[in-house]
RNA sequence: GCAGGGAUGGCGGAGCGGUCAAACGCACCAGACUGUAAAUCUGGCCACGUGAGUGUACGGGGGUUCGAAUCCCUCUCCCUGCA
């Protein structure tokens, strides 16, 4: 058992990360409606981009030409690209198009903007990520759904290894590096994060992670996230699995080793997942949920109730004459002087300010969550 | 004054004899959201009822018809041509 929370420091080529660490999704080069110094003051340090939403809108080459993404956005601390895996699965589950599938080879898949073809495999997506210059970067893998059966399991599993040597080996073929210096402690360069597949059967989460730490490397991540379901993480009412999932992952781990919890999750999750062994994070919820109104404040602050935290549907009728400020017991910078009646009414008109001020919150919640956690 | 056109639910706007409590938008109400292709999506939105359903409704009044928001007459108001 590993009931102590992990603390310790990060080393990567744009400074430490001190973990347990929450990273915002930057997904297109920027945590939407926010600045750079509003992130810093909300207790952010890291953030999280996309390899395929950087390639569409800003392009990877262009980045490198340009001197890479820390230089061209201005941003001077850690950055992470996902490998795209998830965004193609995504697209491949949100819409429906013949040309949308996933083969050994890699991932084929229609531009939903653009509507041209896209083929993006281990090697491209490693390069993608080199040429955009991040501190860490994630392996194509092949994320499934819940309701996926055994058999797309174990394929997932296999391939998802199978991407991995080769995303390793692309890897260091981008830095000019050899397979014995991904070891050497003396040779600086980016982290390279392998995600474990399975889904919910314990077996193949098993074998996933043993034959990714059989190839070695950096970080190792919790990938899959059963789209279709409710309650994802905590599903105590629907059997408890993936909690005992969760923690027995981070068991199978080395201790010297990074866990890194993809998509993870609510205040409540990011709790479990600490107490559990888990170290970094990311997640859309605090950004995307504060767009849409839906504020994390502190117990007995909000009209929905949660272990750790309430929730305040600001948009609601009975905030309309609330005079209060969004959380009584805590106002983060940025959000100074603002009302629930005065937010209510931003959001309800998609006010970009609205955004601003509701986004700050919600990181500035998250922030003090990761904070509070990092000095029990 | 003459000749046309029009008045539909909080607003805009379909419908032009039955399948209309009335498309679609907006506004409003509630909810969802977990490696962001989501500033999105889902449901509700005349009254009463948990519900099946019942009752009132398409400017006012009166007709025709088994049946009208839809056809006819008339009144009120609005817009467009001509004087």
């Amino acid at each position: 058992m590993s009931d102590a929370i992990r603390k310790g420091k990060i080393d990567t080529l744009h400074g430490d990360i001190n973990y347990p660490a929450f990273m915002p999704d930057a997904t297109y080069g920027t945590v939407k409606n926010t600045s750079f110094a509003q992130l810093k003051s909300a207790g952010i340090n890291e953030l999280v981009t996309t390899t395929l939403h950087i390639e569409q809108k800003i392009g990877s080459e262009y980045l490198r030409d340009y001197g890479g993404i820390h230089k061209f956005t201005g941003w001077d601390r850690p950055i992470l690209t996902d490998s795209g895996g998830f965004q193609v699965f995504s697209l491949i589950h949100r819409r429906a198009n013949k040309q949308n599938k996933i083969t050994d080879a890699g991932c084929s898949f229609i531009d939903p903007i653009t509507g041209k073809y896209n083929f993006l495999s281990p090697e491209s997506s490693q390069i993608i990520q080199h040429n955009i210059g991040s501190d860490m970067r994630v392996v194509l893998d092949e994320p499934l759904i819940e309701s996926d059966s055994l058999s797309s399991i174990k394929r997932s599993v296999s391939r998802t290894t199978e991407w991995a040597k080769r995303s390793k080996k692309a890897f260091l073929n981008e830095l000019g590096l050899s397979e014995n210096d991904f070891d050497n402690p003396d040779i600086k360069r980016p982290l390279l994060v392998a995600v474990i597949q399975g889904a919910n059967n314990m077996e193949y989460r098993k074998r996933s992670a043993m034959e990714l730490m059989e190839i070695g490397f950096d970080i190792y991540g919790l990938g899959g996230m059963p789209l279709k379901t409710k309650k994802t993480w905590d599903l105590t009412d629907q059997g408890g699995f993936h909690k005992e999932l969760l923690h027995f992952l981070a068991e199978l781990i080395p201790q010297d080793k990074i866990r890194y919890a993809l998509g993870v999750g609510t205040p409540d999750d990011l709790n479990f997942c600490v107490n559990n062994g888990w170290d970094i994070f990311d997640t859309v919820l605090p950004t995307r949920n504060a767009r849409h109104g839906y504020l994390y404040v502190h117990k007995g602050e909000g009209d929905a109730s949660f272990e750790h935290y309430d929730v305040l549907h600001i948009k609601s009728e009975r905030y309309k004459f609330d005079d209060r400020p969004i959380d009584s017991q805590i106002t983060y910078p940025g959000t100074e002087n603002i009302s629930r009646a005065y937010l209510r009414y931003l959001i309800k008109n998609k006010s970009a300010i609205g955004h601003q001020y509701a986004t700050l919150h919600n990181l500035g919640f998250y922030g003090e969550i990761m904070s509070k956690l990092r000095s029990a």
